[in-house]
DNA sequence: TAGTAACATCTAATCGGTTAGAACTACTCC
DNA sequence: GGAGTAGTTCTAACCGATTAGATGTTACTA
């Protein structure tokens, strides 16, 4: 079978007896108007020889290639799909996207790797604009979003709100306030000792849920002691040497707010496994509401995230700041609610 | 600020004093040989102007965007990157497409939703090939993966041998020789009653881990007892009423082969529940090797799924099929191994 | 009826690269 | 000295669209 030839404007506009320009009106519905007999004989030709715009050319002339960036890192790059945090957001932003004509081209990072790759794709005219979502907050992420800035392109960061310094836009949940809330539901409810198990602290987020722990406790005049601030993980495996630390204490915690769902659901089970009853012994709040919460036994109560509509937002946001000339101008902060969700187990 | 300009390879002919053909031949170290000191001078302008090539224009005339796209399809696209399997070939795909500059585009989808979409994507020439991974095998589907055909794009399926029909390549793996390779395991072991918890039969991969566990009961010379059959959902949850059933039954088995090591840890904590002992009350062989199962007590016995070296051959077997100028008569399968890993519930 | 506004269409420049073919240089070999 | 050759570099066509400006109609107005 011989290599189907391309059909391209040209092709289209002989066929119809019009000149490319009326194509393109045609196609785009505009900018210009066609009259309707032009119109019709166009599309009969489109629709007769199988016509479809060639989007390369189209982004260049135009300077919009109708995809965007998604970039991601984590300690391990190998992570970085499999956290089901990255997963619901790009859920939610290829949902939002393609009910646009706008496409995702993700790209996973380690974090620390060598940022060269990254800057010859952003610098390549191939992406209108990026979400980025960077897990720590040292100075060389610093210095990567320096370097992003400095392509100008449009961006909306995922929970980095610290970014509009750099001109972007972001879409976060207060996980501070969100550990508030917690925290005091739980004073609210009688609990007098509260420990946290915390995540991994090189995370942001696992930083500012501890942050937002002790101001609670603080805030109701509730002294902090440290021995109920345990762990420095994501990992659910390290929820047990926690829970074994918060059972061996000379005074144990009545309560835990903990880090994660992953984290608190393995902290259940240790429970659990030492006859401790929950909520009854021991009260626990996780963090994220994943799927396996719901179903758990008994169901997990927990500080709901909302990372779908984080996706969809920060898509949103994204194309606005694209349609706008000078997207700088643009940059705002959306804010998400984080909410408590009870269910059995404070 | 002034909106920066672009830099063109005109802006660095002009600097470097020599035509913009030469800039070509030094930035893509050919296909014409260059002269050391103009190649220094041409290098030098690059560096001194900020240079960088524009894709786009690059993709237009020499018809490579270096852009893949990664099609997938659930019966909710909200589930499609949530699920780590998916995850899992992403995370290979990215990592292998990025060490060779290529790029990757992700396309959830739902199942039975309209194509237009998709076929608009597919034939806007922004795509040099694909990666698809559908979970059913209807006649939706194979009408689907006409239309990609027709498109005439390089395409590797996953875990879908029955795509070489129409000219694509395949990256699978034996999911029924896998569970037929556990259930003789479990056999080999002494055991006569095994029953099988079964996932969602829509997905292929649910059917054909049936037809393996079916497979060595008869090959070994034991009955088929549909009574141990059960099963109809991946949802972790379903392994909960599955286990009930296993166990109200006269004859209850000794020994499961489950469908997914979700579902497999469920069934576990099930049967702790109620004091069975794992595995020497009843054994039990899961599916993929995720790591929560590597973790959990006693950790878990499975048939590994090498899914990131899935995604990574598939990305490999793609570039290969985009060299070759006629990509059908590259089609090939390349069959992974899947491995039993024997830890504590087998 | 001439002047003009509104509308539809065509022409051709442009986006930023790649590459075949022509042209120039320097050198070798009779 | 002239032809042949290899090595470089230049010129200009081309990829497939978009769109400003020119052009040609038709309709309306004074």
């Amino acid at each position: 079978m011989a290599p189907k030839k391309r059909v391209t404007h040209q092709d289209v506009a002989r066929a119809a007896g019009v000149s490319t320009a009326v194509v393109s009106y045609v196609v785009n519905n505009g900018p210009r108007p066609t009259s309707h007999d032009v119109r019709e004989r166009v599309l009969k030709a489109i629709s007769d020889l199988g016509y479809h715009p060639n989007a390369v050319a189209r982004g260049l002339r135009s300077r919009r290639t109708n995809t965007i960036g998604y970039i991601v890192n984590d300690y391990s790059s190998m992570d970085v799909f499999l956290s089901s945090y990255n997963a619901q957001v790009l859920t939610g932003l290829t949902a939002e996207l393609k009910a646009r004509e706008h496409y995702v081209l993700v790209y996973p990072m380690d974090v620390g790797e060598d940022v060269g790759s990254l800057e010859r794709l952003l610098n390549s005219s191939r992406l209108d604009g990026l979400v980025i979502r960077l897990v720590d907050e040292t100075p060389e992420t610093d210095a990567l979003l320096e370097r992003i800035a400095a392509t100008r392109l449009p961006c909306v960061c995922i929970e980095q709100a610290g970014a509009v310094r750099f001109g972007f836009s972001a879409v976060i949940y207060d996980d501070r306030r969100g550990s508030y809330d917690a925290t005091s539901y739980l004073i609210s409810r009688g609990h007098r000792r509260i420990g946290h198990l915390c995540g991994d602290r090189r995370y942001v987020t696992a930083r500012a849920r501890l942050a937002g722990y002790r101001a609670a406790l603080t805030d109701h005049g509730l002294p902090i002691d440290d021995a109920l601030i345990y762990g420095n993980d994501w990992n659910p495996e390290a929820a047990h040497a926690a829970v074994m630390h918060m059972l061996g204490l000379h005074a144990p915690p009545t309560a835990m707010v903990v880090a994660s769902d992953d984290l608190a659901l393995k902290a259940i089970e240790t429970l659990h496994m030492h006859n401790i009853r929950v909520p009854d012994d021991m009260a626990v709040i996780g963090f994220d509401d994943i799927p396996a919460g719901r179903n758990a036994n008994p169901p997990l109560t927990t500080m709901r995230i909302p990372l779908v509509d984080l996706g969809q937002h920060a898509a949103d946001l994204l194309l606005e700041m694209i349609q706008a000339e000078d997207s700088t101008a643009m940059n705002r902060i959306e804010l998400l609610p984080v909410e408590l969700v009870r269910r059995g187990t404070a």
